[in-house]
DNA sequence: CGATCCCGCCACATT
DNA sequence: AATGTGGCGGGATCG
């Protein structure tokens, strides 16, 4: 047998394939030769020389019957050729089976026969599916690398995989158990429940997105989330549990990925789940920017992963037929139903336990456990990487990071699902958009990272014209102007609805206007400030946060509160109807009125700003990790009439459990807009154009958006959405600013959620503070037409009104020069530089003239005292501390 | 030409 | 410092 093996192996790839085989060989090779004849009978069987033979030996080699063997001989490793004797055999046999000919296509091992799926057949093979308890199998590294002739990382990619279900757990270094298939279910309801916490509105949303959209999003959010809410906050806590352990670092992606990867399939309700949806989803940073790149990689990751889980029966290859074409995608064929409890057994079975309890002493040594003190990260990060954050309710210890990063992973995940709406929208839009005539909506241009592919085309075309307007911005990289152009050119015709109207600028710009809010969901933010308190609340929030707006999406009623020139109006309208029409199918799909509806009821005052349709908007989990619970909090008062009064007043923050819980249900009923402030230099800030997301300090939003109206400052209200769709959000600015930025977000400028996302879960990305300012275009600050702003509901009514009159339609601004504040997470907060916010909060908000924002004011600084962290992200907000 | 994904450099972690 | 891990992405191969 070996000697067949051999022969093939030498043959087709003397380089590394061999080796295995050789190894064989070697043991054998000098009994073999007499063995030979017997062996030629064997051969036959097995289809000896043919490609795909060979792939069957490998295969059989991988047998059980094979393992003994190689067992055995392992030691012998892959020296080729070592015995020469052996080698002409081989090489004879070879010559006469297939001829010369057939020694090539042996010789070229073929990429197939190393593959990664095939590889993990034969390591699987290694070991039994189901294994006696008593025993228990340890793995070495070396010895099944050099057993299946690869190297080391190799086997790391296997293994990996393999651990993220608990398979195999890492014993020791270089020292894996063997588990086997017995807590495999176990492992997988909790990853579903895990994953209906994380990505069940997601999903749902994106599921329904393609169909129904509107309609079963709202359904599907009202169901599972309820639902969800209850028990997954325990799951979640339990991974935070991990989490903590984990957090220590690296425990990064593939490992991470899988269990997400896997939970998206369990979760779906189609079973089948895109590469590309999955990367967009499992791309937690959010970045975006440039993204392309690191989508490629997540993708290639991906498929790492997915030849694994192949291996194991788990999912299959399939395509799926979408407008644009046929995606690449997998569909689950393991078990869909877990009827193991996996409370119970999770105890027990050592492997079992994804999300280990924190003290489950009870885990198998070999398991998580075991590992302990080893890699905690690996087995604690159940959930994901950041898992961390969730730590569960209870469990105080670090609650913060926990916390955040919990949020930041929810963030990222909305923020990743917008990002897909997005392109989808993009998608359609750029079909509108080749069409001269039709203007493409701005919101979807952009998302450079996202789309990777499809946006590209347009914006050149666009572009010309754009960027000679927008010259000033320099996007930090190329990204920036990537991200820009398409956008902008979006934007300009949007706004317009003719390109023409802002020659100059893509975006709308208001004139002198000095202030732009732009308000998205910040839902998330809220929640976090609060979670503290309560590990509980903070899982609910991250249900209602997921259910909300899974993908948050332009809002197309961007109000903007503004003082705005009499270009503004003139612009406005134009873009406000096309940045309606255009984002208003994509958006309607994804929106659930639900969320809207409640929000305005509850802001109803807003006037205007409020009023309209704002609703639509998807609401980005931007979120910072920090910001979200800010975010939250800020979003509850607005939306909770009930609660709006305690919390609205005295913030959030002071009342994290209590609120939070009711902040979280309210999240999800309402979806909590991004929101950004954009300030001009006009403004009488110093020169400083401050765009905010609501993500990432929507603490500090909100503050600003109540503060605004009584600033009395023209504010532009911008959907989060559309920001993110908008490049422009990095306008020029930002873009000085933000090239510095290290932050893949803020280059993807493209995506602008992800570059909000990313700000936000890095440390507040502080762009360019004083920003151009100077812009020339300050006479005309462009906003991006589409995304209305979102009436921010939390505005103060006075806000509303003041706004009321502009509106926004374009999210974006590119004329001027904005600074971007990224709004510290929390934890992050240490970026900020504290001294600077003072000032710059005290501007803002001082300038207001009023409203009942004192009221908010107040609760900002209570918040302050409460927490240092979420004070500072409300500061940082007004002053973000640069980066 | 896009989809896959092997390969192995190299940074970071652990010993 | 040596060795273990594993992120990452260039670029080769497949379809």
């Amino acid at each position: 047998e070996n000697i067949f093996d051999r022969s093939r192996m030498a043959p087709k790839t003397p380089i590394k394939n061999e080796p295995v085989d050789l190894s064989k060989q070697k043991g054998c090779t000098p009994e073999r030769n007499p063995i030979t004849p017997v062996k030629l009978v064997d051969r036959p069987q097995p289809d000896p020389w043919t490609p795909t033979a060979n792939l069957k030996m490998l295969v059989s080699a991988a047998s059980p019957d094979m393992r003994d063997r190689e067992k055995k001989k392992e030691l012998f490793r892959p020296i080729e050729n070592s015995e020469q004797s052996d080698t002409p055999d081989s090489l004879q046999y070879d010559m006469v089976d297939d001829s010369t000919v057939d020694e090539f296509e042996k010789q070229r091992p073929s990429r197939k026969q190393k593959s990664l799926g095939l590889l993990c057949q034969k390591f699987l093979a290694r070991y039994p599916s189901y294994p006696l308890s008593t025993e228990k199998t340890t793995i070495s590294l070396d010895e099944v690398a050099s057993i299946l002739g690869v190297e080391r990382r190799r086997i790391y990619d296997i293994v990996n995989v393999l651990e993220s279900l608990h398979l195999v757990s890492r014993v020791a270094k270089n020292q894996y158990c063997w588990h086997g298939r017995h807590n495999l279910s176990q492992t997988l309801k909790t990853l579903q429940e895990a994953g209906e916490l994380q990505y069940g509105e997601l999903m749902t949303f994106f599921q329904h997105k393609e169909q129904d959209l509107e309609y079963k999003l709202g359904e599907r959010k009202k169901e599972s989330i309820p639902d969800s809410q209850d028990r997954p906050l325990l799951d979640f806590s339990e991974p935070d549990c991990t989490s903590a352990s984990a957090n220590s670092r690296k425990d990064k992606s593939l490992r991470i990925m899988s269990q997400k990867f896997v939970m998206l399939f369990l979760v779906s309700k189609t079973k089948i789940v895109t590469l590309d949806i999955a990367a967009k989803i499992l791309i937690e940073e959010t970045q975006d920017t440039v993204d392309h790149s690191k989508f490629k990689t997540k993708v290639r990751r991906l498929y790492d992963i997915a030849n694994v889980l192949t291996s194991l029966g788990l999912i299959k290859k399939v395509h799926v037929t979408e407008e644009r074409g046929r995606k690449p995608a997998f569909k689950w064929i393991g078990p869909v139903e877990f009827p193991g409890k996996t409370d119970e057994p999770r105890g027990h079975s050592p492997t079992s336990d994804p999300l280990p309890g924190p003290q489950r002493g009870v885990c198998a040594p070999h398991q998580i456990c075991a590992a302990g003190k080893q890699r905690f990260t690996r087995h604690a990060s159940f959930n994901g990487a950041q898992p961390s954050e969730g730590t569960r309710r209870k469990v105080s210890s670090e609650p913060n990071s926990p916390r955040q990063e919990r949020q930041d992973e929810y963030c990222s995940k909305m923020i990743n699902l917008a990002a897909v709406c997005r392109q989808k929208i993009e998608e359609d839009t750029r079909w509108v958009a080749r069409n001269p005539s039709i203007t493409s909506p701005l919101s979807l241009l952009p998302v450079p990272g996202d789309s990777d592919f499809c946006v590209n085309p347009l914006p050149q075309a666009v572009f010309p014209v754009v960027q000679a307007d927008v010259p000033s911005l320099s996007l930090p990289n190329g990204i920036s102007s990537q991200a820009l152009h398409p956008s902008t050119p979006a934007a300009s015709k949007t706004e317009n609805g003719k390109p023409t109207l802002l020659p100059n600028q893509p975006f709308l710009c208001f004139p002198s206007s000095s202030l732009f809010m732009l308000c998205g969901g910040l839902q998330e933010n809220n929640l976090r400030e609060t979670l503290p308190t309560t590990g509980d609340m903070g899982n609910r929030r991250a249900e209602a946060q997921a259910a909300v707006p899974p993908a948050a999406c332009q809002k197309r009623s961007s109000r903007k509160c503004a003082s705005p020139s009499a270009p503004v109006d003139d612009e406005e309208p134009a873009a406000k109807k096309q940045t309606m029409e255009q984002s208003d199918v994509p958006l309607s799909l994804v929106v659930p009125k639900k969320l809207f509806e409640s929000p305005k009821a509850e802001s109803g005052p807003g006037s205007g700003c409020t009023s309209a349709e704002h609703l639509e908007a998807f609401h980005l989990h931007l979120a910072s990790p920090a910001a979200p619970e800010a975010a939250d909090k800020e979003s509850t008062k607005p939306l909770d009439s009930q609660e709006q009064e305690k919390q609205s007043q005295n913030k959030d923050p002071d009342e994290p459990s209590l609120g939070k819980e009711h902040i979280s249900k309210e999240n999800a009923n309402q979806p909590f807009l991004p929101q950004y402030l954009y300030v001009q230099p006009t403004a009488g800030l110093s020169s400083f154009n401050f765009l905010f997301s609501a993500n990432q300090a929507p603490g500090a939003i909100s503050l600003a958006a109540s503060q605004l109206p009584s600033l009395s400052v023209p504010c532009v209200v911008v959907p989060s959405a559309a920001l993110a769709s908008f490049p422009l959000v990095c306008s020029p600015t930002i873009t000085s600013p933000l090239s510095p930025v290290p932050d893949g977000s803020f280059s993807t400028a493209a995506s602008m959620n992800f570059s909000m996302s990313g700000l936000a879960s890095t440390t507040p990305v502080f762009i360019g503070s004083t920003a151009v300012v100077t812009p020339k275009v300050s006479p005309v600050p462009s906003v991006d037409p589409q995304q209305p702003a979102h009436p921010a509901l939390h505005l103060s009514p006075v806000l509303a009104r003041s706004c009321g009159a502009v509106k926004l339609d374009s999210p974006v601004c590119m004329g001027h020069p904005v600074t971007l504040l990224k709004l510290q997470q929390p934890s992050s907060t240490p970026l900020t530089p504290k001294s600077i916010r003072p000032a710059r909060h005290e501007a803002f908000f001082k300038t207001p003239g009023s409203l009942g924002d004192p009221v908010a004011w107040k609760k900002n600084e209570g918040n302050q005292t409460r927490n240092a962290s979420s004070v500072q992200r409300r500061l940082e907000i007004s002053s973000t501390s640069p980066d």
